[in-house]
DNA sequence: ATTTTTTGCTTAAACGTTTAAGCAGATGTA
DNA sequence: TACATCTGCTTAAACGTTTAAGCAAAAAAT
């Protein structure tokens, strides 16, 4: 009878309130509160499920609240509470799936803990990287979680975020020089493999495309490459190592370049898979037997390389480990209040997918 | 003489008060304010450029921000003027070139003006985009811009943006019966323009593996495909047009159906790349020469589209002026205090791309 | 019956900006 | 000389939350 009551009494009282209210302004906790006839403070809590609320008070706030279609103002608290939930990611570009598959997973990973994610392009370009960061930071962002572009030499703008004190979890593409956690793969070992498989295919004059040597993991696929070279015996040749910025291109061009030898290679292992998509597309122009005369491997297991003819062998990078490590690490520095930076050097294990281009015991 | 005295004094004031910060806390107008002995409202305004400000305070109080390091924090001034400056921008994913590329155009177009970007991803899922669309309007978005997955068929949830009053624009995927800004290309005329390209090669059989009826894109892609026929006196027979999701194994799926039947087409025309890579895969698998025997056409101009073998013939959807439309088209929502809603509907012609699988004149 | 603890709120300040209103002094006008 | 206007600021309130501190009433403990 009483519960009756109350809610006819609430809903008169409501029903005068959105009267009152302009049809566009937006719902606040005030709102609620002068509805009930309580505080906002009371309010503000009830919707938090503060224990010193009764729940008589916390259903018809609750109530109330759905009635209204109230929707907290996220700045406000962000303001108050002093974090944005925000989080910022830069990579070089979305259209890769590599990164497009990074993204996809740190996105889910912060979603459960209330993050929300701001995704920036830099293009390759360091100029635009450094807008990229400029922009997240006025944002007020949380954590920056980046892979830096090919360009970028010049670190000071990630000093930058580190000097802010906001947590910077860098993947794939990180320096070793900057200070900070890294997730990524092992990218010595994956040329291990590499050379490997290709030397148990019955190569013996493998070359190597590569990216570009200040970038640290192209350049520990270069001294993958060299030492496994090394290891086999295999001929070392200045020749047979370029360097690229890695475009489908540009991957045209190092082919165009190698094929022009006097003494060519048997094998050419690309750092990147849009490089090799254009060294493919070199050898197929000019008939030249893939894998017989030349075998491929490529690298970062774009859908691509099983779609083309041949498909082109590749390692995968575990994009879906790499993002959820990156967001988990995030979520272990914006948990703990002591900024006690115990670095997080995450390595995953990459896999070797064999395909069509360098399968030459299949033939 | 007096400047550098006043030049002196402002620099031990400064280094006095950057004594007086704890390391961490972020400069804040009131940190400026207090060096120079001015009101924190002289400070915004000064940085503001206001008129009725002077030129010897403003140099002051740029050069103290300068050296303090002074970063605006966005959550505060978007939070007193109402306005975020962050667009959201809702899409089925990231990782097509199409979308990648439209998104980077929104980004670069709506920079220009101050905004940011916001993206999320669908994955086609409806629930994913309604969680999507409770996140933007969380975060206190501006304005929002979608492309819908390919499952949203209730469209309360974009009536939800709509009653807040944020501009909503859609693109490519858009719904008629919404009625809000769209910005895409003429579908109806594109299946016209295929149809006629495919007549020109001496095709007679031409069958459709479209999109799902429901979406607005989709059905005026088969209702093109159903007049051109009609036009051109081709048989229109119902196991020559096939429903589909679209994604590559249904293409693959969808082809060997057509491969099935006792009357072959000599012609498909597919309403989605991906899924005419599905079609490809299986016609190479069976050695039926593309386009010899069946020619194929795809929709969306995919880079893949130019790598695989033979390249597929496909439909550019101009992402470029796409996504400068749509960008344009919310800021001429932005800019304009009155809510008079002019509708835009931007609907731009489409270009076909000729390549090798329906290069029959070719041969 | 008195004191202590707990419950369920309220008050008021704070987060960092922006902005309307106002005010003193300088400059211009009649 | 008296009044109006302009210049260059200041004051104070506001945006919508959160939260520390406090307080009265109810419940529990003595």
């Amino acid at each position: 009878m009483i519960i009756k009551t109350n809610a006819v009494y609430l809903l008169k009282r409501l029903s005068k309130y959105m009267k009152k209210l302009n049809i566009k302004k937006k719902t606040t906790i005030k709102d609620i509160a002068n509805v009930l006839n309580i505080s906002p403070a009371a309010v503000s809590k009830a919707l938090h499920n503060d224990s010193r609320i009764s729940e008589k008070t916390k259903k018809a706030v609750r109530q109330v609240a759905k009635n209204l279609n109230y929707q907290p103002n996220h700045l406000a608290s962000a303001l108050r509470r002093g974090k944005s939930n925000l989080v910022g990611v830069i990579v070089p570009r979305t259209n890769s799936h590599f990164f497009s598959s990074v993204i996809q997973n740190i996105e889910e990973e912060l979603n459960k803990e209330g993050y929300n994610i701001i995704i920036t392009q830099s293009n390759e370009s360091y100029k635009k990287e450094c807008s990229n960061i400029d922009t997240l930071l006025f944002t007020q962002v949380d954590g920056i979680i980046a892979s830096m572009a090919n360009e970028t030499i010049n670190l000071e703008y990630y000093e930058k975020i580190k000097s802010k004190g906001i947590p910077l979890i860098l993947f794939d593409r990180g320096e070793n020089d900057l200070n900070v956690d890294y997730v990524g793969i092992n990218d010595y070992d994956s040329s291990h493999m590499i050379i490997e498989h290709l030397v148990q295919q019955g190569c013996k004059r493998i070359a190597h495309i590569g990216g570009y040597k200040h970038t640290r993991i192209f350049n520990n696929r270069i001294r993958g490459y060299i030492d496994a070279l090394k290891k086999h015996n295999l001929p070392l040749e200045d020749e047979l190592l370029i360097e690229s910025s890695l475009t489908t291109e540009d991957g045209r061009e190092k082919m165009t370049q190698l094929l022009a030898l006097k003494n060519k290679p048997d094998a050419v292992y690309v750092a990147g898979d849009y490089a090799a998509l254009g060294a493919l597309q070199v050898l197929n122009e000019r008939h030249i037997k893939i894998p017989g005369d030349i075998a491929l491997v490529g690298f970062g297991n774009e859908p691509f390389t099983s779609m083309v003819t041949p498909t082109i062998t590749s390692i995968s990078q575990h994009s879906t480990e790499i993002g959820k490590q990156a967001a988990k690490t995030f979520l272990q520095h914006a948990k703990k209040t002591i900024v006690k930076q115990q670095l997080n050097k995450i390595i995953l294990d990459a896999e070797l997918i064999v395909r069509d281009s360098s399968n030459i015991k299949n033939l």
